[in-house]
DNA sequence: AGATATCACCATCTTGATATGCCAATAGAG
DNA sequence: CTCTATTGGCATATCAAGATGGTGATATCT
């Protein structure tokens, strides 16, 4: 339901919500710890930030870090950049199915369509970054990675 | 929302509802009245065929009819062969994300996927075929094709 | 039987998403 | 200044979906 790239920024990001201590964080530390190919998730990052939801700074000990805090940012914003919603085309009856002149399915498929749309247009980012589930646990700034 | 097969399957099985009274109806003919490309279609309606939704007949005056009557198939019955539906797999959060280690978007977008999901499965391919919409007009065997 | 219209199968081409590799630009550290 | 770690941009490779073409099997018609 979701591009692969849309999965690879949003993981990205939430990896980055989840170390909001210790960023800017490197493309290549995320793809490592993510386990995602480190050049593609470089242009991710990359998109995202000329969207102007990260920031990114070069050179020694740079990164990407916010541009504005994740509560402000919606899912929608995350993916959009890799999704084509083609709320337009119809995949029931033919071409011009439309608000005005709708097919049968146009309804219920709308409704479908919708509450994914107003699900990732609702939901912050920071809604979703996992919590350390440990009961008490001490945020425990992470040793210097590597 | 859903790969193109699916659309031409949806939309090739809308086409064989409106006109039931024709049937069997040629790949040929169901790609030049939607506008969809021939052989690609023929595959679709032979795999459609494979999974029993619909019945083919060689030799001229063949073509494909339902094996099942359209208020017996579903949607998703349409469009299974053609999607590859990864409820496994989360967008968000890591790997090891599942119903009893949720990530914190998981009901939410569990919801999305499963009203898609239930919107499939539960409208029947005769509910979103196109209705004549001149009242009272008769239904007008068409003039025999070419 | 022969001609024709159809589905079925297989091989290939095209296209867009995914993935990789190379090098330039930038910035901090020594 | 030099070294190194980073992003940025471009070119290319891989892969799966979409699309096309050819041939064989089957059925109807004359």
């Amino acid at each position: 339901m979701l591009s692969r790239s849309s999965e690879y920024a949003l993981r990205a990001l939430i990896y980055l919500t989840d170390h909001q201590d210790e960023l800017p964080i490197s493309g290549q530390q995320i793809a490592e710890d993510l386990a995602i190919p480190r050049k593609y998730l470089s242009k991710i990052l990359s998109d995202l930030t000329r969207t102007g939801l990260l920031k990114a700074t070069r050179g020694k000990c740079g990164g990407f870090d916010f541009a504005k805090p994740p509560n402000k940012a919606t899912l929608l914003e995350v993916v959009s950049p890799f999704e084509r919603f083609d709320l337009r085309r119809c995949p029931f009856g033919n071409a011009q199915c439309g608000d005005d002149d709708p097919c049968l399915a146009h309804e219920g498929w709308k409704k479908v369509v919708q509450a994914e749309q107003l699900f990732l247009q609702k939901t912050a980012l920071s809604k979703i970054s996992q919590p350390k589930r440990v009961a008490g646990a001490k945020k425990g700034r992470r040793t210097k990675r590597k």
